[in-house]
DNA sequence: CTACACCTTCCATCCCAGGGGAAGGTCAAG
DNA sequence: CTTGACCTTCCCCTGGGATGGAAGGTGTAG
């Protein structure tokens, strides 16, 4: 794969450049080769690091920890170990929260199967919300 | 209960009094009442509201979508089925994450279970994540 | 009376992850 | 040579959800 532009590589892999920008300009990807006349020129290895940023995105990752995860790489260490934690402890906090989601699911479907009975004597904002309060862990 | 004041209602609630003035400054929460020197001074329907909103919110609806939730209400309407709505929809991007989350977790314990053998010699940012792009719903 | 904590408004700032758009340079086609 | 699509830097804006702090008023205990 021959250098790319920075348009290309915006194509290829699905984002703006703008993000490509600013995710240099926050050191997340590394200050690529120029052309003569200053075009960013990027090789295989940007399309990869830039993959990878994505992606762990999409994990839920912020920019910091991807950074993180990053210098882990550079210093020459491993990161997985710091990633499984940061994923563990988004697992968890996903879990917690679906947890609550499917509670409240089921409450909502069975608010659906009589919606009739709940009409405008219903005085609160909303019973869905309101069961939701009965069941935070805690209260 | 007496009326209170917005720190003591902050407190009780476990929220910041400049959160509570930024609601109503938003529109989420109604103009309280004042003593004759201007303290506001909450009841209590005031504490049952600021407990939705932040129930509402905890559950991962927006202060603009529990301000909808509100104006169904205030209109005399019935919020439920727009809730279900709303819930709806976040049921399901948290399901389709969750279900990525829990395909990556899998992966985990597996590279957990063999950590081991991935060492120095591993040139990528992270076994566990670029795994992930693999996994990645049509990738 | 004096502390001191708490209240008021108002304006500014933060974080995150970019987006908008101006002013100007470059490159390939026609 | 011109046109149009790309590229460059620069700076400001967005939005969601607050947070900080200054300047000044209030309320209560000692």
């Amino acid at each position: 794969m021959l250098p790319v532009t920075i348009g290309e590589l915006a194509q290829r892999l699905g984002v703006t450049t703008k993000s490509i920008r600013f995710y240099e300009s926050i050191g997340l990807l590394p200050e690529p080769q120029r052309t003569p006349s200053g075009y960013r020129c990027y090789q295989e290895g940007d399309a990869e690091r830039l993959t990878f940023i994505k992606t762990a995105q999409r994990l839920g990752l912020s920019l910091d920890e991807i950074k993180e995860i990053i210098a882990f790489r550079d210093r020459g260490q491993r990161p997985c170990a710091y990633v499984a934690e940061v994923l563990h402890r988004q697992v968890a906090d996903l879990d917690e929260r679906i947890r609550e989601m499917r509670r409240l699911r089921d409450e909502l479907r069975r608010l659906e199967r009589n919606a009739g009975t709940l009409g405008q004597d219903n005085a609160g904002y909303c019973g869905v919300i309101e069961h939701a309060n009965a069941l935070r862990p805690g209260a």
